[in-house]
DNA sequence: CTTAAATTTGTGTTCGGACACGCAGATGTC
DNA sequence: GACATCTGCGTGTCCGAACACAAATTTAAG
């Protein structure tokens, strides 16, 4: 609009501040950033004016005077063991990217996930860094304590994503809700199987023991028919899988598929569906529905084929995203930031595939 | 970190072009801005070193050094008349919030979507100011390409959303991709009908000859089945149906229901799938199976009571946000931004509902 | 060849805040 | 009482870009 614009907005500045309080700009500073060397008296007249002004410092006039550089670190899977860690890390550059002008820089530690040890390992350096912030899906629950306590110790916030520890309370968790996707993978699989018939949970090359999520989302996918009445007209069972020998995997699916009446839905807790999908289309079997988890590409060739009904999805490059955006928001802007934060459910099937998949830099953002 | 820190810093300012070049920064800055009256020359040669060294202006010293102010104008329905506008203009309030920093203002002009006169008067008016940039809604086409033309000449660029007009070519569109959600809507609606049966495209309270985008979801809907071969097996009729009437809106559905075989799924184009529900409900029906759009209250009653299976939507916050951060990407960053931009279309049931409320309204969080 | 006008280029100030420096005055030490 | 030290506070420069204005240069006119 090229005039008669009402009036300027009175932005409130130090010198209006200095002004009021009868003392220099240097003095509110000081106040403001708790520099010392401010008489009490004085401290506090400056103080009660800014809260009274209502003072909101300018963040780009704050950013281009101080060489503040904020480092982040961010802990997660190597993506080379596991492409469902590309997304994560595709999110957490596109953050660094947009927070580049606020100096803020992203140091990424990425670990064997098979591997306990490297994750130590790299945990270990990260810490020596000593950076302002940590976002990190911390997979192994014990080993991570003890960081937990020293980074705490030290003041520096971190950011959980993917996996959750709720003791030592993080600044954030950005989440992956396990049950709820258990339950969706259900209520998908009952829509799609009106009659009765059986179904067969598969957890695939990961131990249950291990991993709590698998667990959460077994139960997510059960409690949704016992929930529902539905327990007499769906029988379900589950299986852990090993890919480690092929001619095993086989084996054991051609068994389980001999034995179980009328097996007419399969659901994969892992990101494995394609290899399920891979073993039905072999032996010709195509009544078998299957819903798994992960837009990952081999994952992707099934669903376009429709050999996987739906993969369900929780915007993985948004939590990696989001990790760095509540980092930077608590640290460089100094806002609050959510203790929890779920990205949607999705899901995903051939006909809305597209607009899931990464379109250059375009980011999903839940907003 | 605290130190140590490697000190790459090749952040390349203005001042650097201008030593390199051998010239003033003054006249680097006339360069980039345009400002004119430059040899050319040496134009050129500024020009190839911005180039050469990447140069990327520093947006805080920028927004800093000026005092100029973005009014942007969003025009869309009342969302008193329509509860789906309510999510757009909170996006807008949020996009809004979010670029304030950059002197960024948006002005809303809201009209009742069902009075012509109302949006041409409100377009009007938003003309007069003279915005900087655009974000509407053009839901009249005829109506809207005069205005298309007025801003085209006056170089105000606008971004569309939620209904598409390619003429006169916008900045951006922010989608809502109809044919492909009325694939969607079929994939479902198959999925959950393994067997035969009758199936029923419902418009409501919208003139099909009016609104392409119903045109597009049945479309959508059709091809489906077409392109898969199952024309032969499901039957799919269309419908439009107007509430003016209560008791005639019964009473054609009676006769649908009566005269239609095995009818087992209703796909609703619009957003007023609760009422048929509320019927089916009545009626005392509970074989018909719902698809319809958008996550408005009444929808959300009967999705969670199980009446609607799916609500199909596109994240119409986001598109409102998206719609201002466009906007601002090109004015205020000068970046380029997407000719068009389609927002994920998400597949809604209870089970995943929460994730898409804003949090305020979110029912429970499952941990 | 001079002078005015037009064009091209350089300089200096500004934005709001961070921070280094340094000056008073108070306090302390022998 | 001379000198050092510490407190409390003000001044000035810098960050990078925008822009107003002034200076330098070229071109045109007389």
């Amino acid at each position: 609009m090229k005039k008669d614009r009402p009036q300027k907005n009175t932005v409130v500045r130090i010198k209006d501040i200095a002004l009021k309080a009868d003392v220099s700009t240097g003095t509110v500073d000081r106040v403001i950033h708790n520099r010392g060397r401010v008489a009490e008296d004085v401290k506090n007249r400056v103080l009660k004016i800014i809260k009274e002004l209502n003072y909101e410092p300018n963040l780009m006039a704050r950013m281009l005077g101080s060489k503040k550089e904020y480092h982040f670190a961010a802990l997660f899977p190597d993506h080379n063991y596991d492409a469902f860690w590309t997304a994560p890390k595709s999110g957490i550059e596109k953050a660094e990217q947009d927070f580049k002008q606020y100096n803020v820089f992203v140091e990424q530690y990425v670990f064997d996930p098979q591997d306990v040890n490297d994750y130590v390992k790299k945990a270990n350096e990260l810490t020596r860094k000593k950076p302002d912030g940590i976002l990190l899906s911390p997979i192994y629950y014990k080993e991570t304590l003890s960081f937990f306590e020293k980074w705490n110790a030290d003041k520096i916030p971190f950011v959980l994503f993917n996996t959750q520890i709720a003791d030592f309370d993080p600044l954030s968790y950005i989440g992956q809700d396990s049950y709820q996707s258990g339950l969706l993978a259900a209520k998908l699989a009952h829509y799609g199987n009106p009659d009765s018939c059986s179904m067969l949970i598969a957890h695939i090359d990961e131990k249950i023991s291990n991993a709590q999520h698998l667990v959460k989302k077994e139960q997510g996918f059960r409690n949704y028919f016992a929930q529902n009445n539905l327990d007499h007209k769906y029988k379900i069972e589950s299986v852990e899988l090993t890919r480690a020998s092929q001619s095993n995997f086989i084996k054991t699916l051609d068994a389980l598929i001999e034995s179980t009446f009328d097996l007419k839905q399969i659901f994969v807790t892992t990101s494995q569906a394609y290899d399920i999908a891979k073993y039905l289309e072999q032996r010709h079997i195509n009544h078998i529905k299957l819903i798994g988890y992960d837009l990952i590409p081999p994952n992707l060739h099934y669903l376009n084929n429709g050999a996987i009904s739906f993969l369900i999805n929780q915007n993985p490059k948004g939590q990696g995203y989001w990790g760095i955006y509540q980092l930077a928001e608590h640290l460089v802007f100094k806002r609050e930031v959510p203790i929890i934060k779920y990205l949607p459910l999705d899901v995903v099937t051939k006909e809305n595939l597209n607009y899931f998949l990464d379109e250059k830099d375009q980011l999903f953002i839940e907003i």
